[in-house]
DNA sequence: TGCTATAAAGTCATCAGACGACTGATGTGT
DNA sequence: ACACATCAGTCGTCTGATGACTTTATAGCA
């Protein structure tokens, strides 16, 4: 089935038009299992019955279901059928190992998160940024700082670091969402991965000045380096998180 | 073709012969990305010729690659090919995001691990590990605390604490490599996946005393949920990392 | 009745072949 | 020099058939 009849013959709805069916396929079941219309440890209906359901064909169902096993969300027996897994608990949330807007983690652990402060300005880099980056140090960066609060309380100083070809600062200024959302939807290439390193420091007189807290606080710090699709260092992001109100988990996967 | 055929007709070795075949295929990809035998952003063979050099359909070679894509390890674009992502850049580490035992991770930062500290006793469960696990508070579990130095500076506290099912505090005494590898290797089922909790925290009494820091020292927590592979939870473990010497890091991916 | 062995149904795994859709390079005409 | 058409390569999707494994139902026997 072509992609464009099956626009009236599918029960998903395309939005873009341009992603692999699979991937509709694997949202819209993610979907029914952290809409809990699928309990943990639950059966899904067969491969055959959700060729039907879902009004795509086999192959594309398996590789939507062998893409949701790789992540964790379900597990396939041979024989027997395929099953939500029980590691989908509470919440269901996506850890660290996904890229996702601090707002969409924190909303989805039940917080209200909210930017108290917010700056954006050119700067030259450092002598470590601009070999991160690979420019020199009279080139120039996008910094934005950040200041986040959880249920009101001072949570998170960020500070990012944009190649120019991101964009200016007027760009990054105007744009209301998050960093991350500005990477991924427009930038060229846009952002695909990130390494995050984790540290747990003390705040120093900077941090514990943007948080409100005492200097020597023990505070988690994150140093993150973002890739374009091709692979392109595009930025780095260090982040400072005050774990007492809010934190983050990593899904682990055994190789 | 039959998995007892392609013992002969497939490049791949059986070892197990009860695994499913795409997972084989997966493992040997893995290997040759992972051996540098294909360089990051090189393409690689197309679908088609992928089934003649390994001997399989190329539904198999797909849900292969399907995984492989949702690992982060290639980048699929239709039209074009199918590419080594650039991710794997130095090392090609796995990061937090991959359950491996803490010495393997050490190895590949070019660190050298050892155990100085050691004991696997036999406890009850509080509250809250018997809630987690989901067993009675007077049923018990297998404790082991390990304290792990790196370059001879005592840099990790581990307690993790088993389900009675994985074993007797006999076989977990006489074990002598990591609890994962034990989790992995000769529990039934084994252990698949995990969920960890990131905390900043000051180190307290106990931990200090391990680790032969000062009270308060900011240091890294983590805790841990260890599943099995039919989705049961079959331990804990809560880690005291001093993100001085050592520290983690996870790769992450945009959805 | 109760147990066991066999049969059947259900489900995932794999194979094979076909065609559509997209990308990138090449070539052609203005 | 530029815009456009063409074409080969490759991934995406569909279909139908068969094998392997699990679970359940059934038949037979003690």
């Amino acid at each position: 089935m072509a992609i464009e009849e099956s626009k009236t013959d599918s029960v998903i709805s395309f939005v873009g038009g341009r992603r692999p069916l699979y991937v509709e396929v694997m949202e819209e079941l993610e979907k029914l299992i952290k809409g809990r219309k699928l309990q943990p440890g639950e059966k899904l209906p067969s491969v055959e019955a959700l060729t039907e359901i879902l009004g795509v064909s086999r192959s594309t169902v398996r590789e939507a279901l062998a893409n949701l096993e790789t992540q964790g969300l379900i597990i396939r027996k041979q024989g027997s059928g395929t099953f939500v897994s029980h590691s989908m608990g509470r919440g269901v949330m996506g850890g660290l190992e996904r890229i996702e807007p601090f707002r969409m983690i924190a909303n989805r652990a039940g917080q209200k998160s909210e930017v108290i402060f917010r700056d954006v300005s050119q700067v030259n880099p450092d002598e470590v940024l601009a070999k991160s980056l690979g420019i020199q140090e009279d080139d120039f960066l996008i910094k934005i700082e950040i200041v986040e609060a959880i249920d009101e309380i001072p949570t998170m100083y960020l500070v990012d670091y944009l190649a120019r070809s991101c964009g200016g600062v007027e760009d990054l200024t105007a744009w209301d969402e998050s960093v991350i959302t500005y990477l991924v939807e427009k930038c060229n290439p846009p952002l695909s991965h990130a390494r995050t390193e984790i540290f747990a420091v003390g705040a120093d007189e900077l941090v514990a000045g943007k948080l409100g807290i005492n200097e020597g606080t023990p505070i988690q710090f994150q140093s993150e380096t973002y890739f374009s699709s091709v692979g392109e260092i595009v930025g780095m992001g260090y982040m400072y998180v005050l774990t007492d109100h809010f934190h983050f988990f990593v899904n682990r996967r055994v190789v």
